[in-house]
DNA sequence: GTGAAGATGAAGGCTGAA
DNA sequence: TTCAGCCTTCATCTTCAC
C-alpha cells in the first residue's frame, strides 16, 4: 500500500497482532494525517486506536447513527462506526471545524422500508440520503416488508428503466475533480463492500446485475462520483437472451432445458470429459432424459454455462463467443501469443461492457474534447473499450495492469483502434510513489476519470482456497485504489488552488 | 519444465412456507 | 420473522500430456 515502514510498525503497535487491514491502514492515514496537521504523534496515537475516545466526542449520537435499515441481524454492521469518520476527524482537526454527512433519521428510514421499491421514482425519491436499491444488503425479508416480490440489482437505473434513482448525495469530500469508478464483485465475504465504501468517502455503492445489459448474469457492485441523471445505453442493445445471442444453439436446445439467461461467465470452463459424461448419459437414456437425467445435466449446464451444439451435446463458450456478449469486440482477446486458457481467464476478469458505458455515457457531454484517464487493474480494457464505444476519445491513458497477456490484448486494441491520444503502460500499482504520482499529474495536467476493477480473487465465491477477504494477497490491491486515487485527488486540489490564486 | 485440463466446496443470497 | 433448502459464484491447486 505504499506505506512507509515505520508507520506500519508503529500502526501494529498500536492496534494488537489481530488486527485487520483495513484498520491497521485507518490507523497509519489518521497518525499521517495528524503528523501534517501538526499534532503531537502522541494524541494521534491516543484518538486513532481509542474508539472510546470517539465515542465520547459524539455521545449524543444515537448508536445507529450510520444504520441505513432498521437495526436487524442482517445489518448489524451499519450500526458500527465507519473507520473513515476516523479519518475525517483528522481532516477536522486540521481544518478546525466538523464536516458531518447527513444521515436518514429514524423516520425516514422506516419510510424507506415501506415504500415500495421500483415502482415509481417520486414514492420512494430521497433528497440527498443513501439509497441502497438493488444493493445486496437488502436481504429478503427487508424487500418483502417493502413489497418487492422479485429483488433486483438495478443499481441507481438500467436503459428499461432509466428512472429508478434520480438523484443521490455525494459528500464534498469526494466530489471531483477527477471523476472516479470502482467496481468490483457484488457478493463477497460480509463487511467488504461497507469496507469499500467506507475508504471511498462514504459514498453509496451501485449494485447492477448485468443480466439487464446481456445475456450473462453478471452481479456486479460500483462506486463512483459521477452524475447519474442523463444516462444512455450503447448501441445496438445486444441480444438478452440464449437464443438470440447464440442461433445456433436453437436448432438442439432441448425443451426440458428453460434457461434464457447464463450465469456469470467465470474464468474457467467446462471440460471435455464432463460433456462427455454428459453425453453419455444422455445417450442411454434413448429418448426422453429422465427426470433424474435432466437435473444431473441442468446442474451442470448451470455450473459451467454449457450451452447445447448437437444432439445430446453441449459445449462451453468459446472465447470468441465470450467476446460479443461482454461487450469486447469479436476476437478481442485472439492473437498476441495468448492461448485459449487465458483468453478464457482474462475475459472472466473483465467489466461487461454495456454496463459500465452506460454509468459512464453522461462523461460524453462533459469532456466533448477528450479524456485523460488513469486506469488501474486495466486487465483488456474494458473500461477503454466501453468510453471508445460511446465516442468519448481518449486524450491520455495511463494503464497499470500487472499481467503480460492482457497488456499485449489492450495495447494491440489501442493500435488497432487508431487511437491518437498518449498510451503510457505501468507493469505494477506498487510502482506509484506519491512522486511518481505527481510527476504523471504534473506531465498529464491532472486526470479527467480514474477507473478500476481491484482483484476479487480473494472475494469470489469461486474461490475455495483463499477467500480471504480484503486481507488477501491480490483484493487488498484495494487498498492501492484508494491510496492512489486520494493522492491524485489531494495533488489536483492542491493544483488547482494555487492557479486560483494566481 | 511448461502449460492445459480436470477436480476441488463453501459462503452468501434467494425462495417459500410456517 | 425465522429457517431450511436451494442456487450461484471476476478461483486455486494438482495432475497429466507434451
Amino acid at each position: 500500500m505504499g506505506f512507509p515502514e515505520d508507520d506500519v510498525i508503529s500502526a501494529m503497535d498500536r492496534c494488537g497482532p489481530n488486527a485487520s487491514i483495513p484498520e491497521l491502514a485507518d490507523s497509519i492515514y489518521a497518525a499521517q494525517t495528524a503528523k501534517a496537521a501538526g499534532i503531537e504523534d502522541s494524541e494521534a496515537l491516543r484518538l486513532s486506536s481509542s474508539e472510546s475516545s470517539y465515542d465520547d466526542e459524539f455521545e449524543t449520537e444515537p448508536s445507529d447513527y450510520y444504520s441505513i435499515l432498521p437495526p436487524s441481524p442482517e445489518n448489524q454492521n451499519w450500526g458500527k462506526r465507519p473507520f473513515h469518520e476516523k479519518k475525517r476527524k483528522w481532516d477536522e482537526l486540521s481544518h478546525g471545524k466538523k464536516k458531518r454527512t447527513k444521515q436518514p433519521n429514524s423516520i425516514e428510514r422506516k419510510k424507506w422500508v415501506e415504500k415500495p421499491i421500483g415502482t415509481h421514482k417520486k414514492e420512494w425519491e430521497w433528497t440527498g440520503e443513501p439509497n441502497w436499491i438493488g444493493s445486496n444488503w437488502n436481504n429478503a425479508s427487508v424487500l418483502r416488508r417493502a413489497g418487492v416480490t422479485e429483488p433486483k440489482m438495478l443499481g441507481f437505473g438500467i436503459p428499461s428503466m432509466p428512472d429508478i434513482v434520480t438523484s443521490r448525495f455525494i459528500p464534498e469530500t469526494a466530489m471531483g475533480p477527477p471523476y472516479f469508478y470502482f467496481e468490483n464483485v457484488a457478493i463477497s465475504k460480509k463487511g467488504t463492500w461497507e469496507t469499500f465504501s467506507r475508504f471511498l468517502y462514504d459514498i453509496e455503492p451501485e449494485f447492477v446485475d448485468s443480466k439487464y445489459f446481456s445475456v450473462a448474469r453478471r452481479k456486479r457492485g460500483y462506486i463512483h462520483n459521477l452524475p447519474i441523471e442523463k444516462r444512455s445505453p450503447l448501441l445496438p442493445i445486444p441480444p438478452l437472451t440464449i437464443q438470440e445471442a447464440l442461433p445456433f444453439t436453437k436448432e438442439w436446445w432441448p425443451s426440458w432445458d428453460t434457461r434464457t439467461k447464463l450465469n456469470c461467465i467465470l474464468g474457467c470452463t467446462g471440460s471435455a470429459q464432463l460433456t462427455e459424461r454428459i453425453r453419455k448419459a444422455l445417450v442411454s437414456c434413448n429418448g426422453e432424459p429422465s427426470f433424474e437425467t435432466q437435473k444431473y445435466v441442468m446442474e451442470q449446464c448451470k455450473k459451467w454455462n454449457l450451452v447445447w451444439v448437437g444432439l445430446n451435446k453441449v459445449a462451453p463458450l468459446e472465447p470468441d463467443e465470450i467476446e460479443p456478449i461482454l461487450g469486447f469486440p469479436k476476437y478481442h482477446t485472439r492473437g498476441g501469443g495468448s492461448s485459449r486458457t487465458e483468453r478464457l481467464r482474462a475475459l472472466g476478469n473483465s467489466f461487461q461492457v454495456d454496463t459500465v458505458a452506460y454509468h459512464l455515457s453522461v462523461l460524453k457531454p462533459l469532456f466533448p474534447s477528450g479524456l485523460t484517464v488513469f486506469s488501474l487493474f486495466t486487465g483488456i480494457g474494458g473500461a477503454e473499450v466501453a468510453l471508445y464505444r460511446l465516442g468519448i476519445p481518449f486524450k491520455a491513458v495511463v494503464s497499470v495492469e500487472i499481467s503480460e497477456v492482457s497488456r499485449t490484448i489492450f495495447r494491440n486494441w489501442w493500435a488497432q483502434t487508431n487511437q491518437k491520444g498518449v498510451l503510457l503502460e505501468i507493469e505494477d500499482v506498487k510502482q506509484l510513489t506519491n512522486d511518481k504520482l505527481q510527476h504523471l499529474v504534473s506531465s498529464f495536467g491532472g486526470f479527467d476519470l480514474v477507473i478500476g476493477g481491484s482483484p476479487c480473487n480473494n472475494l469470489s465465491g469461486c474461490n475455495r482456497v483463499t477467500r480471504d477477504g480484503l486481507e488477501g494477497k491480490h483484493s487488498s490491491l484495494f487498498f492501492d485504489y484508494f491510496r492512489i486515487l486520494d493522492v491524485i485527488k489531494c495533488i489536483m486540489a492542491k493544483r488547482s488552488k494555487y492557479s486560483s490564486h494566481n
